[in-house]
RNA sequence: GGCGGCGUAGCUCAGUAGGUUAGAGCAGUGGAAUCAUAAUCCACGUGUCCGGGGUUCGAAUCCCUGCGCCGCUACCA
């Protein structure tokens, strides 16, 4: 059986979950439950990142221990998954012993292994902030108390890797998706790569994984989180688990953290001997009013608000709708009725209602037997036949919103269908089975059901209702054949699943 | 500063081996129909493919250049 390990990155749990780490895992949740649907074994796994400096710092503003804090920050995290409909296979926190005690394996390997040297690193600090800064941002402003510190510290040996590291990108063109980033990364590995500082002094920062090698060091955050990928996986405990995921088949993230997935943990894998991920994936941010969503500008939309308001569903369809892979995206309320009313509403939903209520009125509420299928007919069924295969395609090639696209599209072919062939009018005439109105409700029936199931993985839930609303009743029925609608199965009452939006201005 | 990318209809975007009248969805206008959520269907775009130059029989697609926008530029997540 083919299977497909997918990745969100860790959250940090530093503060409330936005739309940002929303976009993340249910862009991670679709692709997860498309993969499911084409039965194959799918691993899917998120969690949260719980050390280091700002963890520290959140908590101490909040007057809490770091354990304490994170322990209620990662309800926020876990409580808005449930909310999403996000149906993850692993959730891994970076302060659970399977994974603090993996990371210390990493880190005695790579000491014992001359992959780690100390080194003192002299640069700008800034007080405040409790980092070193660049002199770039020092220039940019907004640091104060910026001071010349002298501090020793453990060193990956991460430049020796770039040569490797260099041909790997070039060799896999997959590997480092979009191409833009790819060209990106390869750009900043024209120059020299340095090396990386895992450790931070206890005397500055005491909240993470102490240094098994030296007590007065914890670990840096990202050489420790990264490292969940596979210790959340069973590295090291559980052979067969670990070998039957790794490697990771998809990683996401938001495109400011590529480099540090694309590089450092690239790099680390390398160091450690293992195969490198198949693809990492960087998405784009969503903006709201052509700047990115921050808590200054006071322009965050806050993806629960919508829920609470439209369902999840709609939300989950308009963000992979709406959202170019790789590209920035504008979060408008407007948008967002726009591509509610014209593909859920319009197209949708009331083409569940016109295929319904014309089987309940004429057909006691039953698929009729078809007849002989005409031209017109075919040409629907063909078109039927064709989709799913070009949606896996664009599923493979991650253009979510094409896939979606391509299913709104089958579902104007039905509106087309129906007035082509005027079942309400044909019915007049002759309603008993096989008759043109029996073979044209029997057809658009069965395609309506492949155009919702394969938007099932989208929205998971109200395609659920449609789906035994059709008279499909288990889950996961085999792939998407035409006709899988009987003749004599009963169709519901429709409760019209998308009502349209409309705003009283 | 260095490296890289982008600029296609009102809006969001396709258009990667240069080739007949440049496409889709949405929005807009007119019409048809009335089974359906005033939903649906049909028809309608004189778009300088950012400007300029060049290569070519021929360029949105290649090269140069000007303007505008953006990204990356290690120890910030």
């Amino acid at each position: 059986m083919k299977k497909f390990y997918i990745t969100t990155p860790l959250y940090y749990v530093n503060d409330q979950p936005h739309i940002g780490h929303a976009y993340t895992t249910i862009l991670a949740d679709v692709l997860a439950r498309y993969h499911r649907s084409l039965g194959e074994d799918v691993y899917f796994l998120t969690g949260t990142d719980e050390h280091g400096q700002k963890i520290q710092h959140a908590a101490e503003k909040r007057g809490v221990d770091p354990q304490q804090h994170a322990d209620e920050y990662v309800l926020h995290f876990t409580s808005m998954w449930e909310k999403l409909h996000i149906k993850y296979d692993g959730f891994i926190r970076t302060t659970e012993k399977r994974h603090t005690d993996r990371v210390k394996d990493v880190l005695n390997d790579f000491y014992e292994r001359g992959e780690f040297y100390m080194a003192e690193y002299e640069g700008l600090y800034s007080v405040s902030e409790e980092r070193f800064v660049t002199e770039k941002e020092v220039e940019e402003g907004g640091f104060r108390e910026v001071i010349q510190l002298k501090e020793k510290n453990y060193f990956f040996k991460m430049s020796k890797y770039q040569d490797a590291l260099i041909r790997h990108i070039k060799e896999n063109p997959d590997f480092i998706i979009p191409s833009s980033r790819q060209n990106e990364i390869l750009g900043f590995l024209k120059k020299p790569l340095g090396d990386l500082c895992i450790s931070r002094p206890k005397s500055r920062l005491k909240w993470g994984i102490e240094l098994p090698f030296d007590k007065e060091y914890v670990t840096y955050v990202w050489f420790d989180a990264l490292l969940n990928y596979i210790t959340a996986i069973e590295w090291k405990t559980d052979e067969a688990c670990f070998n039957k995921w790794w490697p990771v088949d998809l990683q996401l993230m938001g495109k400011d953290i590529i480099t540090t997935h694309a590089v450092y943990w690239t790099t680390m894998l390398m160091a450690l001997g293992l195969p490198l991920p198949k693809s990492i994936l960087a998405h784009g941010w969503w903006l709201s009013g052509g700047s990115k969503m921050s808590k200054s500008l006071g322009n965050v939309v806050r993806p629960l608000d919508l829920i609470d308001e439209y369902g999840v569903d709609p939300v989950r369809y308009f963000l992979m709708r709406d959202m170019v892979l790789g590209l920035d995206s504008t979060f408008t309320m407007d948008a967002f009725i726009r591509r509610y009313n014209s593909d859920l509403a319009n197209d949708f939903g009331n083409l569940i209602n016109r295929v319904t209520i014309l089987i309940k009125k004429n057909f006691d509420g039953k698929i009729p037997e078809p007849g002989e299928f005409n031209l017109t007919d075919k040409e629907l069924i063909d078109e039927a036949g064709r989709i799913p295969a070009e949606i896996h395609l664009l599923i493979d090639a991650l253009k979510l919103s094409d896939a979606i696209e391509t299913t709104t599209s089958l579902f104007r072919k039905l509106n087309v269908y129906l007035e082509k062939k005027a079942p309400w009018k044909a019915v007049k005439e002759d309603r008993s089975p096989k008759s043109s109105a029996a073979t044209t409700m029997y057809v658009s029936a069965n395609v309506l059901l492949i155009g919702a199931r394969l938007l099932s993985p989208v929205m998971p839930s109200r395609i659920k209702d449609i789906l035994s609303l059709l008279g499909s009743t288990s889950d996961n029925q085999a792939g998407y054949d035409f006709g899988l609608l009987t003749p004599g199965t009963i169709v519901g009452e429709s409760r019209s699943p998308f009502p349209r939006i409309i705003l009283d201005d």
